[in-house]
DNA sequence: GCCGTTCTGGACTGGTCTGTCAAGCACCGG
DNA sequence: CCGGTGCTTGACAGACCAGTCCAGAACGGC
């Protein structure tokens, strides 16, 4: 044992990730990134590896609590349905600012998923948590009677995680709350009609 | 008048376009940009003015073709409800290229809308050609009774496009053809049920 | 065929990028 | 209180970046 690293890992990682959330990977610089997470160059080289590597945490960070959030809002309403629509309102319910800032996930995809197989790799178990999430509440949904029972729960988790995405990539293309409600109502007549 | 240039503004346009649209604004280097357009760094730049001013007349060409494109396929069916359909399920009938190509228009958003004004003013009047087109196709299903009279035009056309947008952002992400259908079929019941 | 204009190609510039090096300092165990 | 580990800091290196400059070539008008 020797000198103790000053900074807390977790902290400085999530700097990174608000850094990386709101700019993406290519435009941010490690300067940047350096200002935002209060460490030295060689410190964070030492830490994390290089700049991907740091965005590989920092991604990975974003999807488990993003997923946990997720799952909790899921969970929070009595109805699974109810639910489910808060989940698809909360976009449009966002600040201007969150609504901008978008989601790091859907940016990740759009921006690397092509190039960087570790990305690819991680928007794809991105994709399978959601997936289950919402197949397991439209499964509680069934089970409550709230949707039809010739409601599909693979088929239907799948569509509203796209409509998730779509409603973010709206929502950073400056779309208003009203429009972000609308096609969230829409979304979910095809959970409540037959 | 003198010498005319050698290349058609037209095509290196459209080659700038693909590698942009491949790459990200971003992540393409003017050195990539002049291989593929096929002519040297001065007329580049005497042509278009600098790299930005490039990538936004690519992005404007992208949203005229892609828009014509989207238009085109809605009035190519005889009935407005298979050509939504078809426009739905054609993100899964791309080739695998393709989807991971992704749609440049989605990938402008994501990566510039925020910090470029000219790229954020681009994404809105795509929005309103794209809305406005799913909406007349709606107005056109309703007035054939392939659709309840209870649906509203605009917010389904809002919907229309939100999904075609999460489409894309799920096929980069790595989606199956058959998980992309999935999204498709339950966005139809939207518009089919009742 | 010649002149003026304009396009072309290559060399170049200042700046910024990511990543490394080296020197010194702070901490912990003994 | 001392030795050694390893953290911190600032300077640095090499590559690459967007954009400019310049000399020369190609073309149209006359």
């Amino acid at each position: 044992m020797a000198r103790p690293k000053e900074f807390d890992r977790d902290e400085v990682v999530k700097r990174a990730m608000a850094v990386f959330w709101e700019k993406g990977y290519e435009a941010t610089s490690t300067e940047d990134l350096l200002r935002a997470m209060g460490i030295g160059r060689q410190s964070m080289y030492d830490t994390f590896g290089d700049k991907r590597r740091l965005y590989l945490e920092a991604l990975q960070r974003y999807q488990a609590e993003s997923g946990a959030q997720l799952i909790e809002r899921l969970q929070a309403e009595e109805s699974p349905l109810q639910a489910i629509e808060q989940v698809l309102l909360g976009v449009a319910a966002e600040t201007p600012a969150e609504r901008a800032r978008g989601c790091m996930y859907v940016s990740s995809i759009v921006e690397l998923a092509q190039k960087d197989p570790e990305v690819a790799s991680l928007a794809k178990s991105g994709t399978i948590l959601c997936e289950t999430a919402f197949e397991r509440i439209v499964r509680e949904a069934k089970r409550k009677g709230e949707v039809d029972r010739s409601v599909d729960e693979r088929k239907t988790a799948r569509f509203l995680l796209a409509t998730v995405q779509g409603l973010r990539v709206m929502a950073k293309a400056g779309a208003t709350p009203e429009a972000l409600r609308d096609i969230a109502a829409v979304a979910l007549t095809s959970l409540k009609s037959r």
